[in-house]
DNA sequence: TTGTATGCGTTATCAG
DNA sequence: CTGATAACGCATACAA
């Protein structure tokens, strides 16, 4: 009767009024844990993002979170610092814990292991990060499109040399970004710079240490493309340190578009995503692995960003 | 063996070490859920916050995150998304689910069903807001004190008319620094002018529709104090579409300061509040429950704040 | 329709 | 030291 399927075994209503009123009474509640140990479902999903205190990964979270609610699931969620060794050890502990699906931003280089747990019907889904040749579902931006777009306005406006500020080397993200924008530059018959081209991973830290650097150099960069939203502050930081502005003597432009750009001191160019999809997919393609047939899923999602373009980047064409 | 306490039944080394080897061999993992089920006790908290999407409780969160971790413990997260319903739902499916302890920030009036938990030796910590004569442990920010403090500022710099834009009246957090505000104003022998105290939620929506009105009165304030982190861009939004600037025709100050505050238009003058600190704290009080006495425990912190200007206040005594 | 028995995987107890 | 057994609370199959 609890179960609510008294209809299904013929139960007389008033036994099972009888039930359901006694049960009200003494403030009876299923016990979630041995019905999972019983059912072998845990009604529970597992979020593992290298920085929940992104706004980026904030946003999406929030989606996940609202989207699986809907459906009758539970985050649990583990912030792996862009850290292999946190990530790994999460996602152990998580199975463990029985955990129906994974939706993950992985930091580390576990796509065999992703894939191996997919392969064996466990339901996985990557966030914002893919890995190429496997087939694990995935939602991400289009960010070589994006990017390329980025730079080529800026080869547009004049700019000839253009750093990079890159995250995460070994993250798709990264690695299209950085393509789309070598792929701008060639085709605009730019060469390509490597000491251009620096960064190891999204924090505001890694965005100030490289702008520094950049702007020491003999020939400074006239314009600095940043590949996350937090590596775009550490760039503003060490700008606004050397005395310098934007775009006056740096332009800047940044991936990922929040609320805050428009009401900065120059108002950031950046390139958008559609955050909000993000997670609706994410736990869209989660969840058509846990109904059914977890490997007739399709391999994923690139939603288009969009470029918007503030006052953070000059003309050098019209200047001078 | 598996458990760990071969010593404690002296059990034979040879013996352990083959079962050791063994459980290697075939990958064997214990089910959590087995064992929760038998120690009733799941190693998880559950936190249910407001808005995950909010810097504010992103930072909060992660911190929780990891210091949960540290000691062992999964976070189960929650978004009420402001909503005493899906609040209240939260609690009732997370407690169905035994975690072993809460961490909330509270949105509905649910003081009370909150205290029963804990006096029935559940462990409860609160999180930015507190129920006042209840005795649930909480984590806060002295909201009075530092409302208070940019109040003064604000008035010794002149200012006559400041409205205060509130997030959710309801909450403590709101409460104590409209309290705090208005004693800078009654001290400095200005008379509360109630239509100038505003807002209903922490969003930025409500910022942006109470600012619109505030900048149409006939005596537009000269001030605005906002409560919020979202309401602060919820006012910029309408006073830079009413083709207005700040400070120079309304100076600004925020509750709540974050890392992009000093990259701004105008750089916001905002009062800082530990937030780091909030996740260490929370989850040291739920520890101390978990650990011991559930009841013994202190009844709650209230973290200092910082008042930083920056240039989003304006001097009327010197301007004019 | 209703009552009863079994097992999910661990842990704890207790007798050997 | 080791093996057998019960119990955590629920869901299901089967007997009444």
């Amino acid at each position: 009767v609890l179960g609510g399927k008294a209809r299904k075994y013929r139960i007389s209503e008033r036994t099972e009024d009888r039930v359901l009123s006694e049960a009200k009474r003494i403030g009876f509640t299923p016990n979630q844990i041995a019905s999972s140990l019983r059912l072998r479902k845990t009604n529970t999903i597992g979020l593992v993002i290298p920085d929940i205190s992104n706004i980026f990964f904030a946003t999406v979270a929030r989606c996940i979170e609202t989207e699986a609610r809907k459906r009758g699931y539970f985050i649990m969620l583990c912030d792996s610092q862009e850290n292999p060794r946190i990530e790994e050890e999460s996602i152990r502990l998580l199975r463990n814990r029985n955990i129906d699906g994974l939706i993950i931003s992985p930091v580390g280089m576990i796509g065999k292991s992703l894939q191996a747990m997919r392969d064996s019907g466990f339901p996985v889904v990557l966030l914002d990060r893919y890995f190429p040749g496997l087939d694990i579902p995935y939602v991400t931006s289009e960010n070589h499109q994006g990017a390329y777009e980025a730079t080529k306005r800026l080869c547009a406006l004049g700019h000839r040399r253009i750093a990079c500020i890159r995250g995460l080397p070994d993250s798709s993200s990264s690695r299209d970004r950085v393509r789309g924008y070598r792929d701008a530059l060639v085709e605009q018959g730019i060469e390509i710079d490597r000491s251009l081209i620096v960064g190891d991973d999204f924090s505001e830290r890694c965005g100030y240490l490289e702008t520094k650097l950049l702007l020491q150099k003999r020939k400074r960069p006239t314009a600095i493309f940043s590949l996350g939203n937090l590596t775009s502050f550490g760039a503003m930081r060490a700008i606004k340190e050397g005395g310098l502005s934007v775009p006056e003597d740096v332009s800047l432009v940044s991936f990922d578009d929040h609320y805050y750009s428009e009401f900065l001191r120059t108002p950031l160019t950046a390139v958008s995503q559609q955050v909000d999809e993000f997670g609706l997919f994410a736990v869209k393609l989660l969840y058509d692995q846990l109904d059914g047939d977890a490997k007739a899923v399709e391999d994923g999602i690139s939603l288009p960003t969009k470029f918007v373009e503030r006052a953070s980047i000059r003309d050098l064409n019209s200047g001078g």
